[in-house]
DNA sequence: TTACTGTTATATTTTTTGTATAACAAATAT
DNA sequence: ATATTTGTTATACAAAAAATATAACAGTAA
């Protein structure tokens, strides 16, 4: 699993590396089940204090993505609200198409980028999710 | 144009502004050439500062989304650059994806909930782009 | 003139972010 | 049993971002 912080983003760093966390889940790069590294060893690794780290799996946690377990660690768990997830994809989206239309994008032009997008997901993925 | 901030969101007031007038200039609610209020009316009328509301046009002006005039004040101009608007686009689509693949999303299910959310842009537009 | 535009400057307060040090309880390993 | 490692919490602090407040300027329009 990769994670490199951006230090000039505008995101925060528990940001960051709460979606790439979330990329690497979609990307079956980390599999249900599996642990990520330990708070104080992901932050050494990446350079960032613990805390950062700890907000970035609690916030995972509480958004359904992991499970945090004393003896295992942080562990992958997808058990979340499956609506209310898919109401937050869904804003997300709406922004996204939002942008594409004010450019003057038609639909197909944004299907287009999703199955771009979608592809390249799917290259990456090494077993079908 | 309806504007409206959610004081408990995560997300800072001059962001929720920028993106519902960009939803906005999405659903035709604006049109290219039309004003928006003035910084100072705009506060006013959701109840913050004056400033806040300027760092929304100036963000909204930087991206290519406004042009700003002191005769006309803020006005719909949509010259950006296209190119990187489109990787900004893409860029947003990829962690949409993200989260959808990690709810077992299909290509299929989101290309649904890509469609729903055209429905939902065209049905809302007066006119086509 | 008078009133309105965006814009800039300055200052202050509040909130967020990131870091630092420390400790606790549970689990694991040696 | 001892030592180590887990997430977790508490506290404190510094830095940055966000929001507000007051004021002024230059261009425009009625």
């Amino acid at each position: 699993m990769i994670v490199r912080i951006d230090y000039n983003s505008d995101e925060a760093f528990y940001v960051q590396l709460k979606n790439q966390i979330i990329m690497g889940i979609a990307t079956a790069e980390i599999r249900e089940g599996e642990s990520l590294p330990s708070v104080r060893d992901l932050a050494e690794l990446i350079g960032i204090n613990m805390h950062t780290v700890n907000k970035a799996y609690s916030i995972l946690r509480q958004e359904g993505y992991l499970k945090l377990d004393r003896r295992k660690g942080a562990v992958v768990s997808l058990n979340a609200d499956r609506m209310r997830a898919i109401e937050e994809i869904r804003f997300q989206m709406k922004s996204v198409v939002a942008k594409a239309l004010c450019r003057d994008l038609g639909a197909q032009d944004i299907h287009k980028i999703l199955d771009d997008v979608l592809e390249e997901f799917y290259g990456v993925r090494s077993v079908e999710h």
